[in-house]
DNA sequence: CTGAAAGCGCTTACAG
DNA sequence: CTGAAAGCGCTTACAG
């Protein structure tokens, strides 16, 4: 098996091909092309020769050429809005561990939570002909629905479901975990109830729907609590929203933060000030983060389910890929309330 | 342009093929191929009929084809250990955008730390003929090092420098760095200093090679002093190690962690138990990740520049795939010793 | 600076 | 269940 020299490279390359396998097997390209696809069609005697010279002579198919040939490629494109987040580096690895063993590897986008740097991942990975999209949310340009739409590329939606027809999705309701956080701090006792929020999201404003029609059911929203910035959420954000939170309202008994990063950031903060929690404000997270039941005190919160979440969607994506019809097409995976120390 | 029918689908796509484009710009395909890729060699007055042409008709290349024709894809393998340590998270992200400007897609292999997998990662990468490799360090199976050598890519390494001949590395000095903080706390006073450490990958080894180096030149290392734990590194382990090096020796006065998710534990489990620091321990960390200077007290820790290592190994594998000899093969970026009040 | 021919390594669609 | 032919959409290598 010797190497070509290095330069110049010949045109025909030194790698074992389809061809070659089919000289040593005895049968035709196409058989082999078929035993490989693991065809049913093909007699068992000429898949175990096919296999043996597989085997034999180390052979491994060129996905280019297949890709070229069939039009599909191997690839699966996951368009996630960040890395920043654990919880996407979560649901992605639940992701491409289900993909991968079915030889299906991952085009990793992150769209930085803006819709015009996803439209463009879009077109890119679209042009590659991705055998299956993986994509989170609902809320795009229409210039990308309309490109999704013609593509006819199976796709499924993640972190949110959607009952429209034809849409496949993995995910929970988000305004409903903002409720129930919420009514669980109301249940506490606590009347003056704020939202704090970065990075604000079609989610992260779900959440504050839901924490919205908690506080009213009760009779106590009040707008001036919602402390919403654009841009990044980080421990140090979550430690100034909690100051100036304290400073502008001293009545504020409870703090819903819409991640667990500004949360870990408020427990921090209060530390540093002296102000006891839950005793002076009650503190809640989102999604229990790595590092939240370690906190002092630990962290209330609400668990989302983004390993299941990166399973199901993808295993509903190979379905589709194999072309078969998907009964359940919307999946709630719910969440749950991890009630710690902090409320 | 209607669209194809849904199903069956025609043989011929209904895509823009680079023939269309030369035929509607009147030139031959393999001048509109030239004019695409950038060669000089096109007369510019052919190049902008070409690229014309390309914007009228929307004519995307398809990558299959042209790396079946090529023999070199448009990918780029970047096999990293894990996405649970941030620090490969922003080195990933570093990469990812210093690579897609140039029409590069990065193929992510989590290797899990584990030889074997790496070694599965590798083969299943190389067999797709990725344009070039960007690895994690320097530590793989035999088997691993002769398929990279044979195949032939472009290969850049990360986290690590080498002098060999022939190999292009990005990184810094682990041992220094650990060498560095040690010297830190020993210059503080303090003189029963102990190393925790999870995930014992080679680079954490290097650092315990550089805590000794510093320890047994001032003539106070003591072995019983390294608690090295195999397996995942998280807050909750920093904590549990902190009180079991407390609980059995009772005369350490500073702890330095391998990672700062480790050392951010610690601080937790210090406050947590009422230990005072840095009074009566002092705590180091590793690679200032997200959150060690929002602790209490802040942490003390080493800054590790993964930003610039991403963009400069993504830079240099970009030169040596455009076949560019690179004259600086080794880059040493060096870390930085961040003092904060843990210390 | 430009082009006609051949080929990359597979799979599709049609026969049998 | 098996196969001969054609083609996928590019680029290489050779001419001129």
């Amino acid at each position: 098996m010797a190497d070509a020299p290095d330069r110049p490279r010949p045109r025909s390359s030194s790698h074992v091909t389809l061809d070659d396998v089919a000289r040593v097997s005895g049968v035709s390209p196409i058989t082999v092309s078929r035993a490989l696809r693991g065809a049913r069609n093909v007699a068992p005697e000429l898949k175990a020769r096919v296999q043996a010279a597989v085997d034999q002579l180390g052979y491994v198919p060129n996905v280019a050429a297949r890709a070229l040939a069939s039009a599909r490629s191997s690839h699966v494109a996951v368009l996630i809005p960040s890395l920043t987040n654990q919880l996407f580096v979560e649901l992605l690895e639940a992701v491409q561990d289900a993909l991968a063993p079915h030889g299906y590897q991952s085009l990793i986008g992150v769209t930085h939570y803006d819709p015009a740097q996803e439209e463009a991942l879009l077109r890119s990975h679209l042009s590659q002909r991705p055998a299956g999209l993986l994509l989170t949310g609902f809320d795009r340009s229409a210039a990308a629905a309309q490109m999704l739409e013609r593509s006819h590329a199976p796709c499924v939606y993640m972190m949110e479901t959607s009952a429209a027809p034809g849409v496949h999705s993995v995910g929970f309701s988000q305004r409903d975990a903002g409720r129930a956080i919420t009514r669980h701090l109301l249940q506490r006792g606590r009347r003056r109830i704020a939202y704090a929020a970065g990075q604000l999201d079609p989610r992260v404003l779900l959440r504050l729907e839901g924490y919205r029609e908690a506080l009213r059911e009760a009779g106590c929203h009040d707008p001036a609590l919602e402390l919403l910035v654009p841009g990044p959420t980080s421990m140090a954000l979550g430690g100034r929203q909690f100051e100036d939170l304290l400073a502008r309202h001293p009545d504020v008994d409870a703090i819903f933060y819409c991640n667990d990063d500004l949360a870990q950031g408020a427990l921090l903060a209060a530390l540093r000030s002296g102000v006891p929690v839950p005793q002076r404000v009650a503190i809640a997270g989102f999604n229990d983060l790595g590092g939240s039941d370690q906190m002092l005190p630990p962290l209330t919160t609400v668990r989302t389910p983004r390993k299941e979440m990166g399973e199901r969607a993808a295993g509903m994506l190979l379905a589709l890929m194999r072309a078969e019809t998907v009964a359940e097409r919307t999946v709630d995976l719910g969440f749950e309330l991890v009630v710690r120390e902090s409320s």
